[in-house]
DNA sequence: CGGTATCCCATGAGATACTG
DNA sequence: CAGTATCTCATGGGATACCG
């Protein structure tokens, strides 16, 4: 690669089947859905007080999102009245551990980002 | 962190902190931005040639928002008529190693999304 | 060249009501 | 309990025109 070719990954175009992944996996609330449901099987109701902030709606269309990309697994258990039930699948897992790296790279860059924003506002304020 | 604790990291919550800044420097465009910076500085519209797709609104406020948050950096040369030239800073380097590694997550498991995808497509047809 | 300003529309998501 | 249906509204982003 010379310097005038085109920098950056193709995979990274907004209509690249890749980028599409992971826009459907790590949008607004599927990113704390994934988390929560990495620490235990929970229910629907059950994960609705685990993120207060997050609606039936936007909670039902982040399941199937992430059921239909194999991150997590809807078991319905034979029970009366019928229970469902949440899992984590292992794919899902390892997705959770880059968000967490990313979780950690924020920690480790906050006091820079501060000062950054700091320094900009400053100027433009 | 017994059984019955809530699951998952406080600072996945919306309105954490960490969260918005997750949210301001991993938006739409601002993924691309970075990585076609990360190959070489560029100006206004050689980063419009580079990411096609990308409108000049779009453009200007993902530039803004990553040099407030550190990211890159905006750089005036005083020629005739004035240029002006992005560059990517070190803090945002060490940001696009994390993304890569997600497109890396990405590329190994496709494969398998696709499986879980035509499951799924099969039974709600 | 490197933007800003304005209008417009599609999507995401909140609120609320209803159902098997 | 685990959703579905409907309405509404805010935001993101495209298109276009203009500016120093």
């Amino acid at each position: 690669m010379n310097d005038t070719s085109p920098a950056g990954s193709a995979l990274l175009q907004v209509d690249a089947p890749h980028r599409e992944l992971l826009d459907q996996v790590l949008d607004k609330w599927s990113l704390q859905v994934l988390d929560v449901l990495c620490g235990k099987d929970l229910r629907f109701n059950e994960l609705r007080r685990a993120i207060p902030a997050i609606g039936q709606k936007s909670l039902t269309a982040s399941l199937r999102r992430l059921e239909r990309n194999g991150m997590i697994e809807r078991v319905v258990l034979q029970t009366r009245p019928v229970a469902v039930e949440y899992r984590i699948a292992p794919v899902g897992n390892t997705l959770n551990e880059l968000v967490d790296a990313l979780l950690r790279w924020t920690t480790e860059n906050m006091p820079e980002v501060e000062q950054a924003r700091e320094r900009f506002d400053a100027v433009e304020g």
